[in-house]
DNA sequence: ATAAATACTACTAAATAGATAGGATATGTA
DNA sequence: TACATATCCTATCTATTTAGTAGTATTTAT
């Protein structure tokens, strides 16, 4: 399961995606309204995701967020890692999160083979969709 | 990610199938120690598959755990939803732990089809696999 | 100056993960 | 029948993660 916090964060993305126009930043309060997200934390979710460069904001009255980078370059996978990190099953076949395992060797592992077929064929469909791709058509 | 409590129950199940001859049960303390898995947590595990029909046990002097079922016929599918839960990674596309999402309605929910994409795929490849598509070759 | 937005720090409650402890119960064998 | 040895069961514990909330500081357009 990704977290709610992860599913906010897609939606918010497509949110500002499907609401930006000419130079007007999109407003916490707003998405929070429309999209149904306590604001508080949606604040939280929001700072994270500038910091990690998806987004760019703007303080102040008439102030705040934007893309910060054409919705079409940014992959799901790239959201979901921000915000709840590895997407493979096992931490031993993570490509962005890698750790060993405590008990098990790797050469001899029996189970490492299926969860990274598990993690490609994910990384198949989250590669594919972006931002874009899930916001309205127009 | 799945839990550890997942991981030590399908190396226990693949352990068993291993190990299983004649008419001799496999005990707690042999699988814990060439697993290395803590004794206790691990006898609640098998008790738990043994409890949804994977495995039946025997008590007292020279008992243990047997498959219930041939090796072949036990997916990993059917391990992980009775350790883990749900293998969809939204509840509103999880087709054993179905639950509707609480901010979004499904007919409009623009992130559903890629995790139902997701879950299929996953599925795909676990499905295909059995505890003795894990077991040695002999 | 002021209103209105984000930025930041700190805190909290509930659930889940990952176990451990100890005693009850069943069973093969001397 | 006693005993050793296995599972069964209930209770408990600690740390981490999840999902937020509260309050204040800072920035900015007017």
């Amino acid at each position: 399961m990704i977290s709610n916090k992860c599913k906010y964060a897609i939606r918010a993305l497509v949110h500002i995606a499907n609401n930006e126009q000419d130079d007007k930043a999109v407003m916490t309060s707003e998405i929070a309204r429309e999209q149904q997200i306590p604001r508080k934390f949606l604040e939280i979710i929001l700072r994270e995701l500038r910091n990690n460069r998806l987004l760019e904001s703007k303080r102040g009255k008439d102030g705040g967020f934007r893309l910060l980078r054409a919705a079409e370059d940014i992959s799901l996978t790239e959201v979901m890692r921000i915000i709840d990190g590895p997407i493979a099953m096992l931490p031993c076949v993570s490509l962005n999160y890698y750790r060993k395992c405590d008990e098990c060797e790797e050469e001899s592992c029996e189970i490492k083979a299926v969860f990274e077929q598990v993690r490609d064929r994910t990384l198949d469909v989250l590669n594919s969709q972006t931002i874009k791709s899930l916001t309205l058509p127009r």
